[in-house]
DNA sequence: CCTATATTTCGATTAAACTAGAAATTACGG
DNA sequence: CCGTAATTTCTAGTTTAATCGAAATATAGG
């Protein structure tokens, strides 16, 4: 990951509403929530909620795909993975309490 | 971590200029930078620069200091480390391929 | 087709962030 | 004290984000 799109990805997490909604989508699994269910579990009115996940699936922080009448949303692990790779390799350089796992062989192109 | 502390955290990492100087604050070590140097280094304007900076030591991503006329900046690792284990507790939950290290014994209040 | 459901788009408002020059502050050295 | 260096605060303009009701769009089912 990039460091722009890093910014624009920590931006996104960066907002109460939206770093709630991930975080349901995460504990509702990978099968994911429509947007009625994050609206009835969060209590965001609904122009205001679409307008959020719009933006998170702009950045690639979640899909979204048509089911029916309903919209399934499904938090995108491969690109939060990419974030926390970038925050490690970028941001805990020399510290080891926090080098972690070596795993993640994510690639982190350009700066 | 909590929720909000997170989120905001997580704003404040997103913006280009202020990811670029926590990198760079890293990268510097733990000796820090003073303003100077940063402002030198990116070439953000330093009125600019001081605003960004002092958001960032609000919320606790890094500490200021004065010696003499400069003011030396140092990321704060451990708040950093709290934001990555609030996420991969929070956002990777189910998810084997981010469980990561069970490292970081890093409480983890409320909600 | 028609109705109900699910979600988005529109439109308007309010609040907050970003930017940066100019003026003020703080501290050192002579 | 005084000049200079380092940084902040002030001020103001521009841009972007957040909010949410109302209207519009899609889709399913009868």
């Amino acid at each position: 990951m990039k460091h722009d799109e890093a910014a624009a990805t920590l931006a996104e997490l960066g907002n109460r509403h939206r770093l709630a909604v991930f975080r349901y989508l995460v504990k509702a699994g990978p099968g994911g929530a429509s947007v009625g269910e994050i609206q009835q579990a969060l209590g965001i009115p609904l122009s205001t909620l679409s307008h959020h996940l719009s933006r998170m699936a702009h950045v690639g922080l979640i899909d979204q795909t048509r089911h029916g009448r309903a919209i399934l949303c499904v938090p995108n692990y491969a690109h939060l993975a990419g974030l926390l790779a970038f925050l490690q390799q970028e941001c805990c350089v020399g510290h080891g309490d926090m080098a972690a796992s070596p795993a993640l062989p994510v690639e982190c192109d350009g700066d």
